[in-house]
DNA sequence: TCTGGGGTCCTAGGACCC
DNA sequence: TCTGGGGTCCTAGGACCC
């Protein structure tokens, strides 16, 4: 499509074993050694990070703890420590933007740069990756794999081939010969079904792929299917692989979700756990400046049977009370009563950044909230999480609900469990 | 094996409107 | 009274990624 004097040059920086080499820094006794990050063996949960070590016994991230120290019980299992993560995050990305101003932190621990035009000051591709490589281990000790394509899909697989603490080029023009015979699980985007799918069309490899008619790939898998033809031949084909390296776009959602150590059908433990969860999502608004229209209860039973139940807002909201109101709603309207509960999310979508119009009173109202909850916010930063309890100031919107009632909502007596009927 | 938590994107059906 | 068609919004679920 592109001539190739336009050709772009595109960086996929990828950290090796993250989590495990940040934890090292902490901990150097864990070097060299089997290293699971996630939690204890015995705890519900999943492996985040597992050193290469590790994975010599087939410990590798997803895997269920317990599974986990059956197939690798001499594994060191320690905490995961997100703000350590963020903190190295954040270095890494201060090392890349001095390579390139087209920097795009992908998620913690990878970032795509556009080095297109880089060349006079910083040397020819490989000679810009050695230097970019050897600055990041020396400003914070961790090992990374760089993939350098035209396209950023082919440079994130190029990476990839390059662990661990490695560098691969793949040259212009050479990018479906460097694709094809890879597994097509390799293609971000296809996974386990994906994979399956295509088996069963007699497609194994990258190249199998892209010897197929796109068309038919199109009508068998949609618009995915076309993506995929257009990944095969290794272009930028659809999607979020299309977009500029370093094109900023606020959050689509915001949600946090909690998983009981134990399964509990008590609502004084289910209560208190929604409550925070809507005050960690408000929390986070509040922080983007963003208003949700709609608010999705997820519940979780026993047996694993997930459902998910939304609901659209006339008025979007930031505000904990609101959110807590409506995640308890839709609780209570779809709670198989009784029923044992694996995990409740809350969960907020249809993100808004201007101000809503709301009633002079609403707004009134609103407005002395999230005053409030910006406050309380204030003083999560400085003293902790548990300054300020979140049990008083839900309490004290109750109190102040019931008192003006603008939603109707009825005060709750202790013990009283029913839920009004919509 | 007994399955986290935070996201993105896509599909499909139904309601509703013109 | 045998049954159009397009567009948009909403909801539920699922694949996938790190």
């Amino acid at each position: 499509m592109e001539n190739i004097f336009l050709a772009k040059t595109i960086f996929h920086v990828d950290m090796d074993a993250f989590f495990v080499s940040v934890e090292e820094l902490f901990d150097p006794s864990l070097k060299g050694k089997a290293v699971v990050v996630g939690g204890r063996p015995n705890e519900r949960g999943v492996v985040s990070a597992a050193s290469y070590e590790a994975r010599r016994f087939g410990v590798h991230s997803a895997l269920p703890l317990r599974t986990a120290y059956k197939l690798c019980p001499q594994a060191v299992f320690v905490d995961g420590h997100p703000e350590r993560y963020r903190v190295y995050s954040k270095r890494v990305f201060s090392v890349l933007e001095r390579f390139s101003p087209l920097v795009e932190m992908a998620s913690i621990d990878e970032a795509y740069l556009d080095m297109t035009g880089t060349e006079r000051l910083l040397g020819p591709p490989l000679k810009a990756a050695h230097r970019l490589h050897e600055a990041v281990k020396a400003e914070t000790c961790l090992n990374c794999s760089i993939g350098i394509s035209t396209a950023r899909l082919v440079a994130k697989v190029a990476s990839d081939q390059a662990k661990p603490n490695g560098i691969l080029w793949v040259l212009p023009g050479q990018e479906a010969r460097f694709l094809a015979p890879l597994p097509v699980r390799k293609i971000p985007g296809v996974g386990k079904v994906t994979e399956k799918d295509l088996r069963g069309l007699g497609i194994r490899t990258v190249g199998d792929l892209a010897r197929l008619d796109e068309a038919v790939l199109g009508e068998r898998f949609g618009k995915w299917g076309l993506a995929l033809a257009g990944k095969a031949r290794g272009r930028d084909a659809g999607g979020w692989f299309d977009s500029e390296v370093g094109a900023e776009s606020d959050p689509k959602s915001v949600s946090h979700e909690h998983t009981f150590g134990e399964d509990t059908a008590d609502l004084d433990v289910i209560e208190p756990v929604l409550a925070r969860l809507a005050a960690m999502v408000g929390r986070r608004l509040r922080e983007y400046g963003l208003h949700a229209r709609t608010v999705q209860l997820k519940l979780r039973y026993s047996d694993f049977s997930t459902i998910t139940r939304a609901q659209t807002l006339s008025d979007p909201t930031q505000l904990d009370t609101e959110l807590f109101e409506q995640a308890r709603r839709l609780f209570y309207a779809n709670w198989k009563t009784g029923a044992r509960v694996r995990l409740l999310g809350v969960h907020a979508g249809s993100l808004e950044s201007g101000a809503q119009q709301m009633s002079i009173l609403e707004e009134d109202n609103s407005r002395r909230w999230k005053a409030a909850l910006e406050a309380a916010d204030r003083l999560r930063d400085k003293y902790g999480e548990s300054a300020v309890s979140l049990a008083k100031a839900l309490k004290g919107a109750f109190a102040e609900r019931t008192h003006e009632n603008p939603a109707g909502l009825p005060g709750r007596k202790r013990g009283q469990r029913d839920f009004p009927e919509k």
